[in-house]
DNA sequence: TACCATAGTGTAAAAAAAACAAGAAGAAGT
DNA sequence: ACTTCTTCTTGTTTTTTTTACACTATGGTA
């Protein structure tokens, strides 16, 4: 077991006041044809019983992206989602309790990883449609805002959208989730001759039935590794 | 003198180790047909000496943006100058005298304003090329490199270019600020073409001679509440 | 085998982006 | 006054990208 290395706390930097932080994530899943976030009731003492978004206080030997995962764990049980700082959020009075920067991440979680099991921990965690959730406390409707407006526009540029489905899913299914976050519709050829030319999907032998209908082709991202290239910025 | 609302100190949430926060700022200009970026010569106790990105510890009563404000204000002298939050970097031992995050923003001045003259505090600050410019303490070239990405991405899809330049400008001026930012030639029709449709600057009865040939139309913005507008996310 | 509901596909028009060159204006030198 | 020098200013054509739009294919069920 290596001893983990420490600070020099005798720094004039310790004489600074020093803030509380935390990260508070919006985890995003997209669910029955609709936009949905995941919210959790608060316990601790202040706004006891509000609606508020998933978040913790740092630990200070993690990073904040490893705070981001372990608290994303915590509350939905899940890994290895896409996970992405958003912005800091740091009003001196946005917690009565003392000054709080609260470092905000959005997450993407597929549909099918969105279906665990809650554990205890996650008991008091509920999804909501963005169009439609309780008050929330502090300033996380602020967060939840700029994070949606955020996820609408970088799903125009990056292939962000792309982790919200599972591994095989039918170009209908990419479709239908690029209407509900844009909540717009799209004209399906242009789409699939969009897509097509990005050439990051490709067929898969199997198809996929829905209802009294032709069956749809599965399709399946062609690299995990290049989703993220053009995330940059 | 209204008595500062204070915060709840015996809440539980100060039970949990807080880390200092800063803020670093990246201040890019353009001058002499180059961009270039500030740098002050550190005198605190860590890494004296060192070039680093200016930057300061928040105050517990101020926001992320007044803290970033100020700092901009000590350390250059100015001003309403075009400022955004970038990042936060929070790696654990960035930083060997304690866990310190940094939010760090950057901020863009013309090359008028950025001539006031240097006070004591900024005696020690220099701009440098972002092309060559000497090692950076902490993990600060990650910082720049950070910003000058999106400070390119973002001068393509908004107009926070037109902060870099002053209040009357030539098109060839501004033309030359793109490519200077975006190392790259552009063609001088297609660029004015561009920079018409948008709609965003009209021709004052005023012109400027460069040199011994024809004296170029001086142009101002339209507004300045519209440059922001497309600057959300 | 007819019906139902969604899957799947191509072409033409419009808009946006890229490529490309010549005359205009003012100052300086003759 | 006119020639020269250097940058300013402007428009058309081609290419690429985006948008608009409608019919056939397929498998299951009745």
């Amino acid at each position: 077991m290596v001893e983990k290395p420490k600070w020099d706390m005798t720094s004039d930097i310790h004489k600074y006041p020093k803030p509380s932080v935390t990260v508070d994530i919006v985890i995003f899943t997209v669910q029955n044809d609709e936009l949905r976030v995941l919210l959790v009731k608060r316990k601790a003492d202040l706004k006891k019983g509000e609606w508020a978004l998933p978040g913790g206080f740092i630990r200070l030997d993690e990073s904040l992206e490893e705070s981001a995962k372990r608290i994303l764990e915590q509350k939905t049980g899940v890994k290895d989602v896409y996970l992405e700082q958003l912005y800091t959020f740091g009003d001196p009075f946005r917690d009565s309790r003392g000054r709080v920067i609260t470092v905000a991440y959005f997450a993407l979680i597929d549909s099918e990883k969105m279906k665990i099991k809650p554990t205890e921990e996650v008991a008091d965690a509920q999804w909501f449609s963005v169009y439609n959730y309780p008050p929330l406390a502090f300033d996380h409707k602020k967060v939840l805002d700029y994070s949606l407006t955020r996820l609408r526009s970088k799903l125009e540029y990056t292939t962000v959208g792309f982790q919200l489905l599972p591994q095989k899913f039918t170009l209908t299914e990419l479709q239908k989730l690029y209407e509900v976050i844009l909540a717009k519709t799209l004209d399906k050829r242009n789409f699939r001759k969009k897509i097509a030319s990005l050439n990051l999907v490709e067929q898969t032998k199997e198809t996929k039935m829905e209802g009294v209908h032709r069956p749809a082709r599965l399709y399946k991202f062609k690299s995990k590794k290049f989703l993220l290239e053009s995330d940059v910025v």
